[in-house]
DNA sequence: CGACCGGTTGATAAGAGTCAACATCCGTGG
DNA sequence: CCACGGATGTTGACTCTTATCAACCGGTCG
């Protein structure tokens, strides 16, 4: 990939590694196209059903996302974090089909859907790895619904927190929990109960420890045991790849 | 959209509406890069974890999607129907991270990896039609993660249902219905006699009456009510878009 | 301090799964 | 043409997982 060079030195495409394939001269021509905003935890960077305007990438920290039914259920679709896209399926319907919330502060980069456009039609590359971009989320999409349609509790938080380990070898003893009880229970079609309880039986087995927003894994290998299928077969990572 | 006047008038990108934005001579220039194939009922498109060397345009019948995990359990994901596009995710990836068998008698056209990977470099407007195709795929998904995620037993099944009404404002008394009880209930995460009974209860209330293979609906009001969330939000369809 | 929020635990109820028997449909071959 | 056999679908009795409702704990913040 082409070092960007240009004014917006960590601009969008850059970090979402959108530009692989494009020259210097290329990457600087979206220079302008950027919005830059923030969002604190809470807050929102977009909403279900409001009319998508932009696309974005988050540059740093973590957002649900999650579409809410009328009568106020809600499910958690996936943690968007650094680097991945979001609100692109924007780019083909009027509104967001879900809402992104910020869950830590965040720094998004914007560009307006029109934009896309004209960046994406005038640099097939980058429309090349966007498709790349979209079969991820769809792979993300399939581990879920096998989560969700073939696995029991257990099962599933198992599966949920093996999700956390980022996908390089080693890893912090520590890893960062950003999602409260109720959202994982959200996330995999359970009560907030229900996963306490799982927890507090792993917890009991010595196969993890808890703290407020926070998780130690003890036994990888038993969780392993316990999601119900082999290590090779572990999605890479319930987190958006993009 | 150009007509397409080359040799095999029923080419396969034509068929899936991706060359919108193309003059005729660039259509002409996939011709010869098209294999035939046909399928019996029962025999698959690809399998799941073999090499994808193929991408497919759905000609005729319809196939299921599904993904099954090393104990045997399997999960239906979806079904394709005319002018679905199969096995697009191995365009990303080495292997189809599910398998596609014909429900029905089948005809599909196969294009090589290799070769769309130059359709698509060489042809920016149908690249982004991919991602539309794309994004119609995710679309799909969420969809059936809502339905696994939040909605009880005869919510899905009524909201399965529903999916079979053809998007067009009117149709046929009978509408065909594929798949059998237990390929119904592996793409709920249910159990064949769920369904059978949930079935059962429709019946019974003269919802629907069926018949080997036939669906036929007596209250589509009733069961929107049933699926547990207004019309507006039915999603198009549960069969693929694209 | 007291209210609130997130998390935990217990008792109980409801929903869906399991196992088993039986009914139906359909193709096949006598 | 009919009888059989296997696959598909239905129903019942019972079990078990998970949801529900409620109480409670411990921290944090006015």
């Amino acid at each position: 990939m082409v070092p960007c060079e240009c004014e917006v030195a960590d601009c969008l495409l850059c970090e979402a590694r959108l530009l692989s394939g494009l020259a210097e001269e290329q990457v600087c021509s979206v220079r302008g196209l950027i919005l830059r905003e923030t969002r604190a935890p809470g807050e929102f960077v977009f909403h279900q059903g409001s009319a998508s305007r932009h696309l974005y990438v988050l540059k740093t920290g973590c957002v649900k996302l999650a579409a809410a039914l009328p009568d106020g259920r809600e499910q958690v679709l996936g943690i968007g974090v650094e680097g991945n896209l979001l609100g692109f399926e924007g780019f083909s319907q009027e509104v967001y089909p879900y809402s992104a919330q910020a869950l830590t502060p965040v720094h998004v980069c914007g560009v307006r859907r029109a934009d896309m456009t004209r960046i994406l039609t005038g640099n097939p590359q980058v429309t090349l790895d966007v498709v790349r971009v979209l079969n991820a989320e769809l792979e993300r999409s399939k581990a879920l619904i096998m989560d969700l349609g073939l696995r029991t509790a257990p099962e599933r938080v198992a599966s949920f927190l093996l999700s956390l380990v980022p996908p390089g070898r080693t890893w912090e003893r520590e890893l960062p929990l950003p999602l409260k009880r109720r959202e994982i229970a959200e996330m995999l079609g359970l009560r907030e109960e229900t996963v306490s309880r799982v927890m507090a039986g792993l917890r009991r087995e010595r196969v993890i420890r808890t703290r407020q927003g926070c998780l130690q894994i003890l036994s990888l290998d038993r969780l392993r045991e316990l999601a119900g299928f082999a290590p090779a077969d572990v999605p890479a990572s319930r987190f958006a790849t993009a």
